[in-house]
DNA sequence: TTGACTTAGTGTTAAATATACACAATAGAA
DNA sequence: TTCTATTGTGTATATTTAACACTAAGTCAA
């Protein structure tokens, strides 16, 4: 106990919201509790930003460390400040959102933390804290980006499909797409097969 | 000196990017330090989040002590964590951007601040710590939402000719529109004149 | 191996939306 | 009152988006 403020300081947290695809459906990864509070309880991956790094590098940090995740596509999503958030004392925390390849995920053996499982994201459990209210955020975030931002591949291998790319679209978006228009669309855009 | 933490805590700000419009250009309310760092210099309205308010609370509250403004559109925007973004120790700042009427900030004779100004954004002075980044990103983010949202009311009194929503448009996104063009999308969007 | 089934791949037409464009009526200033 | 600046209005064209069905190839099972 050797740091003293004048003034109270709420402690500063990152989570991040971890995005993969096996094909069928959305995948969220998350973490179960190895301490109290919410023990045992799901949550996403993060944790507490030491002093001396930024939001961004502690967000990757956190994700190799819990998660085994490195160079993964990351950005920042919003700051949750609900003054009750952490039953145990003020905790702010800085959410991102990542997106990650299926081949490069195989890591994820390689977890450190209690236990790190990917769920469909329409069967996630409860989570712990307000993750509930991050992981919609970032749901939210991902549907706006997606419709109108090339993002989508971060999601899928490097060599895929048009059909692949079409069933991540509909999937997250949960709309169905016209096969022929969804192509043309994405031809427009000058990419290869 | 009496609170006391076992892992060093950053300290917390907000800060705040306040747009308005006059009818010609879009103007930002700066403010000018009285305080070392910077002192003399021009900054964004801003402060330390206090431990027991939300962020949007904090936001609310310095708008208001430092440039006499209360109800206005408020979000936020990002949050900057760079190490050395303030000199004096590590302060992580989440920033907001705010719309303004000019018939409410009449208000801003009120201000307890040094000084607090408005300017043409285009002529807006070199700001203290990293604000300027800031101020672009809260202008990226306020192009962005004009062009798909209906948020340009948050600018404009309550009553406002189309002549002055259009000129708004072109004054925040830079482009030239037609006018018979600009009436018809924004009359379909069912609004009264 | 054949048949049934699933998946990949390809163009055209109609509808909706976005863009380009010019002049009359009014209000305010000289 | 005349000039100037500002407001207000419609149509025709180009572009974009949406709807729509069949063939070829591969997989699996009988």
């Amino acid at each position: 106990m050797k740091y003293t403020y004048e003034f109270p300081r709420a402690a500063l947290t990152v989570d991040c919201v971890v995005f993969g695809f096996d094909g069928g459906e959305l995948q969220v990864l998350l973490i179960e509790r190895a301490l109290e509070p919410f023990k045992g309880q799901w949550a996403l991956p993060g944790g507490f930003v030491r002093v001396d790094e930024t939001l961004d590098e502690a967000a990757r940090r956190e994700l190799e460390e819990e998660a085994g995740l490195k160079n993964v596509f990351l950005e920042q999503l919003y700051t949750f400040s609900a003054i009750k958030r952490d039953p145990r004392e003020r905790v702010i925390s800085v959410t991102y959102y990542a997106l990650v390849k299926p081949t490069d995920h195989r890591t994820q053996a390689a977890t450190d933390a209690a236990d790190a499982r990917w769920f469909p994201v329409s069967q996630a459990p409860l989570l712990a804290f307000d993750h509930e209210s991050i992981l919609d955020a970032a749901l939210n975030r991902l549907r706006g980006k997606l419709t109108y931002q090339p993002i989508g591949f971060e999601l899928l291998p490097a060599k895929f499909t048009l059909s692949q790319l079409q069933r991540l679209y509909e999937a997250v978006l949960g709309t169905e797409v016209d096969k022929r228009n969804f192509r043309k669309k994405v031809l427009s855009f000058d990419l290869l097969i």
